[in-house]
DNA sequence: TCCGTATATGTAGATATTCTACGCATCGTT
DNA sequence: AACGATGCGTAGAATATCTACATATACGGA
């Protein structure tokens, strides 16, 4: 991330990146440059934070991977969601929804 | 913050103090306490977090602390927030607007 | 009076996540 | 041949939060 968003990912990569994942097998590189895309250039992920957070998440058995051919027809390593990882991104999901509404109940508060 | 939730407060809570601490002058404790009630119970700040980010806050000179008395006749550290604090807590509350609007692209792609 | 609980501030050390800055290799294009 | 994009990775630093502890006062009940 650039240093005007450096504080940005905390807490939610891993999250993404399982919901990027649930959407098929994809690789690291392409999951970083979905989430760029899909998030409209808002998280710009790098690879200091994308690989090892994947090995984290393999490690937990949120998520397999398999070296296969790109289309281009280079190796690379496909990850998949394990049904271990769709529970942990479906928690993380109901994690998400009740504190930004948490913090949406702080935020509007009138003084 | 208990296990379940340890992770939750990444990067919102020296916005979180920011905005109670813009609802009037207020002490630490209090703080915590109603981050909590208007929260819902949801946040729920250790002291281990909170005065490391108040003096963190104050540090960077978003926060100011005067000692008073306080309603029971006790001394307690008062925070009030600085014009540049105040410049701090829009910034965030701004990125926080874009934050939870990329996640949600995020979290609503479709397979 | 004594004890426990709430109030009030604080620190030390551990843990975890993310960042910057590298290294290495391949592929396609100029 | 050079370069940028693709693709995987690590090392070390910075940072925030947590658990656990220390200290002190006020207040209510036994």
């Amino acid at each position: 991330m650039n240093e005007d968003k450096s504080e940005f990912l905390k807490g939610t990569l891993d999250m993404l990146i399982l919901k990027v994942v649930a959407l098929g097998p994809i690789h690291g590189y392409a999951i970083s440059q979905r989430i760029r895309q899909i998030s409209r250039e808002f998280f710009q992920v790098q690879q200091g934070s994308l690989y090892p957070a994947l090995h984290r998440l393999e490690d937990r058995g949120w998520l397999r991977a398999d070296w296969k051919d790109t289309d281009t027809g280079r190796e690379a390593k496909f990850y998949s969601l394990t049904a271990k990882g769709r529970k942990q991104l479906e928690a993380e999901m109901r994690t998400w929804e009740k504190l930004s509404d948490a913090v949406a109940l702080i935020l509007r508060t009138a003084e």
